[in-house]
DNA sequence: AACAATGTTCAGTC
DNA sequence: GGACTGAACATTGT
């Protein structure tokens, strides 16, 4: 379930596997994934290039592109914005998973590290000149392909802003605290449950209003997210927080025992401890 | 079998 | 008119 830090993985293979491999083939014959664009136009755009950096922004990921033979001008970007459940294996030749070849890196074993590898669920891959490939699996299909993203449209980074700028960013206005810390243009990178991890670390009730937040619990806040966020990279997943295992009905408090409440707020499921967020 | 879940987008409301 | 809210979207697991 990518979040920013299984982008961030994915960013990371893509960038150690697939830059300066010459695309010689493109599969975007899924419309949705790739709307708006007509079936062929990415690939038009796109073959005899080489991908040159893998960024990201948030939950937004991006691959500057090269020129042609013929032309040194550089491509469009080519964005794979992963979705909820989206993937990116990378192959050489052979067919096997280059080195690093999987999303979740080395050393994690997740579930399903197999099971989401459905041949159905490629939704757009590219071809190497050398015959590997670089593929985008996304069983639930809300992730997106397009060429040259809007990615000005979003925040800053949530870890690039320091505690004055995020004092200045999510203070703003009076909007539940939730709402603006997934407000994506404000801040590019929290989901649904980076947000709960934050929030219950911080110990701070998702329904308060921003701009009843006083400096000292906005500068928790900030500490909470680094930290919460930092250590789902590290982990390879948000769900390896400390409070989100315990998300779902029954679920108690990992440090008190209460009973985790339950509402929508910011118009997502939100689990939190009524007794020590407040 | 109906429904919850997930992130972004878009239409709508205040 | 900016700030904010809620539903739609596609698909699958429960």
């Amino acid at each position: 379930m990518p979040k920013l830090p299984e982008v961030e993985s994915a960013r990371a293979v893509v960038e150690a596997t697939a830059l300066g491999r010459r695309i010689a083939d493109v599969d975007d014959s899924d419309t949705w994934e790739c709307r708006p664009h007509a079936p062929g136009e990415i690939g038009e755009a796109l073959v005899g290039r080489r991908l040159t950096a893998a960024r990201r922004r948030g939950k937004s990921m991006w691959c500057d592109t090269s020129g042609t033979g013929r032309s040194a001008t550089p491509g469009p970007a080519l964005g794979l914005h992963l979705g909820m459940s989206g993937r990116i294996l990378v192959t050489d030749a052979d067919g096997r998973l280059t080195e690093g070849g999987d999303y979740l890196g080395r050393g994690v074993a997740g579930a399903g590290r197999q099971a989401d590898r459905n041949p159905v669920w490629v939704r757009f891959a590219l071809v190497f000149e050398d015959g590997g490939t670089l593929r985008l699996f996304d069983k639930r299909r809300l992730g997106r392909v397009r060429l040259d993203p809007e990615v000005d449209a979003l925040g800053p980074d949530v870890l690039d802003v320091r505690v004055g700028e995020f004092r200045e960013l999510v203070g703003r206005g009076r909007a539940p605290v939730k709402a603006r810390l997934l407000d994506q243009s404000v801040l590019a990178g929290v989901g649904n449950l980076l947000a709960d991890e934050t929030l219950w670390q911080a110990g701070i009730d998702p329904r308060r209003r921003v701009d009843e937040l006083d400096d000292d619990d906005l500068s928790r806040l900030h500490r909470a997210l680094r930290r919460a966020t930092r250590a789902a990279i590290a982990r390879g997943g948000v769900h390896t927080g400390e409070v989100v295992p315990h998300r779902g009905r029954g679920g108690h408090c990992p440090r008190c025992g209460a009973e985790m409440a339950c509402a929508t707020v910011g118009g997502r499921t939100t689990w939190w401890c009524p007794v020590e967020q407040v």
